[in-house]
DNA sequence: CCTCCATACGGACTCAGGTCCGCTTATAGT
DNA sequence: ACTATAAGCGGACCTGAGTCCGTATGGAGG
């Protein structure tokens, strides 16, 4: 979670809480991620190269890549703020979805918050998780989902938490909600009926 | 299953039940994936380039794509023959993976042979999957696990089977299952066993 | 205020996947 | 055998992601 794309070098937090970072470099993150998200809006995400949103961002094209990696990357530092919302609720919120109610009751409402969050932004989602093959798992936040459903499914007394959260997890792939919803035609609210049936079964 | 590549129009079966192939023409996919196998052996899936292909076969660009769509459908050929094992088990072989077990059993038993399969080929299975995106969804082999499973699935009674099928199979990803052997330093072994564990879960 | 250099900038460049289209040829029909 | 024609061929070409490296500059220390 937290950084606003950038890989391995921690850089700024949202807010800013600057470990270093120079002016033009913080500006020129702010024009990026304003231009990404506006040119993304207009055309959709697909229509929109690289070279696109350095131009609009009125940057090069290496300070882009310095900043975010790659397209995943960008698309990660997009949803960082969406994220935040679910992140909050899930480890301060109100039940069910913080804590005070049952790891089945918490996991359920997690596992449905997560596919809204998922089919809500879809094309961004999935252009942070199949930019390059395996950038699902090296997200920040997905280490934060990740986790969040091992403790529950630990607390559960499942065998093979881990294991467990990240089928959870993959079968949440934006790919296969895409699927579920377009090629299958199921509507999301259906789709989260099963979702808590799915975890209902995963947690014996 | 069955078509060695090409997108819609059906074509040869691999046996050559040549519905109207020209003969160059199956020369051709027959040099094109001798080549891709003997490269990709040789200097590992990644390295390989469409180019290369193409030169190592002596044949030009435009037939290698006419022939397998892209590269998600190349890799699908060569996988074709290979699947073709643990398909016939599972329709006409001997108890647990054929009819005679329980479908409890049978799809445990799948399960186990399917993770085997992905991680017996995982390169060639990640390129097939994740080539392009939503890949995954669109070979012909896919369907035929699916359907596989929903089947058992149903057999056990369990809610939503056809939703859980894609779970089950959103979980045996390439890039999932190589990220529990290389990432997580999982032993195929005890993979196996949660996977069958998992199953379990699944029936309910 | 000045200097210095780590940090950042930007755009030319590389590389690979995928498309296009004019030419060639296998083969069905006569 | 002889066409006519649909199927196939090949490689130049296009596009877009990601890299490289010479140049510019913010800002800390003097």
């Amino acid at each position: 979670m937290a950084g606003t794309g950038v890989d391995r070098r921690e850089l700024p937090l949202i807010s800013g809480g600057t470990v270093h970072e120079r002016a033009d470099a913080a500006r020129n993150r702010r024009k990026v991620l304003a231009a990404a998200e506006r040119l993304f809006a207009q055309r959709g995400v697909t229509a929109v190269t690289m070279d696109d949103v350095a131009a609009a961002a009125g940057v090069g094209k290496g300070t882009l890549y310095r900043r975010f990696g790659d397209k995943s990357g960008l698309a990660a530092a997009l949803l960082d703020e969406r994220e935040r919302d679910l992140q909050a609720s899930l480890l301060t919120g109100p039940p069910p979805l913080g804590p005070g109610a049952t790891a089945r009751e918490r996991l359920a409402a997690f596992a449905a918050a997560y596919l809204g969050y998922v089919a809500g932004h879809l094309d961004l989602v999935s252009l942070s998780q199949t930019a390059s093959p395996g950038a699902r798992m090296r997200t920040g936040s997905h280490r934060l989902w990740r986790q969040h459903c091992r403790h529950l499914l630990a607390e559960g007394d499942v065998p093979d938490p881990e294991l467990r959260a990240d089928v959870l997890l993959a079968a949440l792939t934006a790919e296969q909600v895409r699927h579920w919803l377009a090629d299958r035609g199921h509507a999301l609210g259906d789709l989260e009926a099963a979702v808590r049936r799915l975890v209902d079964s995963l947690l014996g």
